[in-house]
DNA sequence: CCTACCGATCGGTAGG
DNA sequence: CCTACCGATCGGTAGG
């Protein structure tokens, strides 16, 4: 198989479109295609995102998905162009959406002290994975191995993007005795602990995610060793 | 589907055996069944194992196992009655092989203050997770999804086995103070933290498995907490 | 996006 | 445990 990522066309599938009919001068009437394209390919990524997280991607058949989005068996392979092709845009949706929610929640703690950092990293990594529309993330982190090694790369990246937030705040709060662990190994073991929850979570059980989030904190950092710094 | 629960054959397939022919008088003579059935089962459950983890249960077929094992498509099915309850096998023995390593490593810290059986408990986890023959668990911790719930119920007990032996020391540790998050949560966020480790452990990389327990200790318990209390 | 379809594969079985 | 096989399903495509 060569070496191209699977790449997932965002719009404009048809690249040269006639010059619009005479009729349409007074709204930009748009083609079929480009009316629906955007709803029924959203369509399809929610429908295999809840399968791939409930059944698995091997267990997943384009036929459910296909059922699930409304539309014939043979439809999904006109958006995407194979079932690879569908499981990586539905990771890549998962951390692109990810990336930009941690990304608008950190001016909240900018000039907060470390600890508050972590929780407010802690709090959105939460709530991406347990959260509404929350099948995306676990997709990625459960069904890495179906992917050939191309897309495996590309979403390496953005997974070590997603890295890049926490290592700072980690290392401050390193520095200052309240993450005693090498921070190398103490984000793997902290995003493990996380990206775990996804198999238990139940939230018609007792704890919230804000327990959740306060158990986190108390277990991953002192508290004490903080105190002496404010600022 | 009846609510049965597949069984696995542990030996004696055959209810009846014909007596003994004279000529094996002096050293007890196996049928061919008994003599070749161990080995050719616990094959098939290796190679199920090393396949159901690298590829994921739906993925793997019947006769990838079968070759595997050395041998033709339609003969793993003599030995277990579906690809079902090869799992299920699978996902038994790593669970029964992890209590087993646990409760003989048990005494060595049995007096040992709460944080030295924490160790303890750690480390034989990472063990079973990460040492050799180490395939069994983590495909019992990421196909769960692929049990039927008669399958499920019966594991879950097995899990609720190896829970208990953390909670006594996750316990004594929260009433030092040395363990700040509830012990209930606290136990589900350090065993994911560890479970994690199998996603992205690497032997050849800088880190081994004792770095790893040392880590997982600094991050979850405060050393000063249980100094004052020697006994 | 639908209809109609193909080729390949898969879990499982009969009979020895 | 092997041989030979079945019925069902699946990813993907042509042609509109």
């Amino acid at each position: 198989m060569p070496a191209h990522v699977a790449t997932v066309p965002h719009s404009t599938p048809e690249p040269g479109l006639p010059p619009a009919p005479l009729r349409a001068r007074g709204r930009p009437r748009k083609t079929l295609l480009e009316r629906d394209d955007g709803n029924r390919r959203a369509a399809l990524l929610r429908a295999a995102a809840a399968l791939f997280r409930s059944q698995g991607f091997a267990a997943t058949t384009t036929r459910d998905i296909a059922a699930a989005a409304g539309m014939q068996s043979g439809s999904p392979f006109y958006h995407f162009k194979s079932k690879d092709a569908l499981l990586f845009a539905v990771m890549q949706e998962g951390m692109h959406a990810a990336l930009a929610r941690q990304r608008a929640a950190l001016p909240a703690t900018a000039s907060s002290p470390p600890q508050a950092q972590l929780r407010g990293l802690v709090q959105t990594h939460f709530q991406v994975l347990l959260g509404p529309d929350s099948d995306f993330i676990p997709v990625m982190l459960y069904e890495a191995r179906s992917l050939n090694s191309a897309q495996r790369i590309e979403l390496a990246a953005l997974q070590s993007e997603y890295e890049t937030l926490w290592t700072p705040v980690l290392a401050a709060l390193h520095t200052s005795g309240a993450l005693r662990a090498p921070v190398g190994l103490a984000r793997l073991l902290m995003l493990g602990a996380l990206n775990w929850s996804v198999q238990w979570f139940d939230p018609r059980k007792s704890a919230t995610v804000d327990d959740l989030v306060d158990a986190a904190l108390a277990l991953f950092v002192d508290a004490r060793a903080t105190e002496a710094a404010p600022t």
